[in-house]
RNA sequence: GGUUCCUUGGCCGAGUGGUUAGGCACCGGUCUGCAAAACCGUUUACAGCAGUUCGAAUCUGCUAGGGACCU
């Protein structure tokens, strides 16, 4: 039994820096689908350039979902690009049996292509006394609370990771059951066909291309960029490599020389923690660098027939 | 020419006789709800040579490089 026409979901993706968006709109182009950004800082609204998002032109010659769409004060995550996304797929593929989804946020691709345990929605105050209680009595306390609260979670928790004990405490505190039963880790069956293909640069063309990179963003206006939006420097979607460097400089905490090479410095560090994720996916075909289009072509047709 | 100070790993930087300083980078890793976040592991030293000492990055001498002051 085979299905010619089987929704397929193609992922391309890579460290930042490494080409996605080029080869995703000329793909996009030759399957004649639409793309689907996989970028939990590009889905804001007014970081086009720190970002590194498609330019009005890229963004005209091939539609896209999921960039600038978001205010910077909006709650986003990756359940709920999940949502979002599956929503959205639908319609894309009632016209064409292809999609792209094209970005490097690691986690919101797999939400997307393995699905991700429902959890309920924090409430302001729950996760506000959560957050109080790291801030009082430290990871000590967020130790001694999950204890109690759930202590399978707390067994094999990362102990020092602050962020993720403070999450299952208020998610335990939210659903009033332990966080660690709701992680069932299950992957959600698909009905759709998943095609992943990663652009991976040698390490030092990555990072040559990535310093590089840095200098144009200066000049394109990322100093502006970055200005507009220092007022909003406490939420966490600017809790972002390019816009919390510069906000160091406008604080007076480092000449804006420093900043810039912090900039490349911080980029060229959450590469290396991307390609540390991709190296995890055994599903990823890798492009070679001299033909990446032409064997994104074959893989896809590959894949497709069966 | 004279006096004097300095020289620690890729970078910053503590350590003045006997424990791994530490930070950042590099390299490696974790990851099911803020993920461009948060967190973890490992590696690289004491400018060179000769001495003193049971033992020297730490004391002495010489050499090299750098700084300050004096003539």
């Amino acid at each position: 039994m085979s299905y010619p026409d089987k929704p397929t979901l193609i992922v391309v993706t890579g460290p930042t820096g490494s080409g996605k968006t080029d080869l995703s709109i000329q793909l996009a182009q030759i399957l004649g689908c639409e793309i689907l950004s996989a970028d939990s800082r590009q889905i804001y609204r007014g970081l086009p350039i720190g970002t590194a998002a498609p330019t009005p032109a890229q963004l005209a010659s091939v539609p896209h979902h999921f960039v600038g769409t978001l205010n910077l004060d909006q709650y986003y995550s990756a359940a709920q690009y999940e949502s979002d996304v599956m929503a959205l797929l639908p319609d894309l593929w009632s016209s064409n049996r292809y999609a792209i989804m094209c970005g490097g946020s690691m986690m919101y691709i797999d939400a997307v292509c393995n699905g991700i345990d429902e959890l309920p929605t924090i409430r302001p105050d729950i996760r506000a006394h959560a957050l109080r209680l790291y801030e009082n009595g430290g990871l000590e306390l967020l130790h001694s609370t999950l204890k109690d609260l759930d202590p399978k979670y707390l067994a094999k928790a990362d102990p020092s990771n602050h962020r993720r004990l403070i999450h299952a405490i208020e998610i335990t505190l939210q659903a009033g059951v332990p966080y660690s039963s709701l992680r069932t880790g299950e992957r959600k069956p698909r009905q759709f066909r998943t095609i992943k293909l990663a652009i991976n640069p040698p390490r030092t063309t990555l990072f040559d291309r990535i310093n590089r990179r840095v200098d144009k963003m200066m000049e394109s206006g990322l100093l502006d960029e970055a200005r507009n939006v220092y007022h909003l420097r406490h939420l966490n979607a600017l809790n972002t490599v390019g816009y919390k460097e510069l906000f160091a400089y406008f604080d007076g905490i480092m000449d804006l020389h420093t900043a810039v090479a912090r900039i490349g410095k911080n980029t060229r560090v959450y590469a290396k923690k991307q390609l540390t994720w991709m190296q995890r996916d055994t599903a990823i075909h890798y492009l070679p660098e001299d033909s990446r289009l032409d064997t994104a072509l074959k893989i896809i047709h590959e894949e497709s027939v069966f």
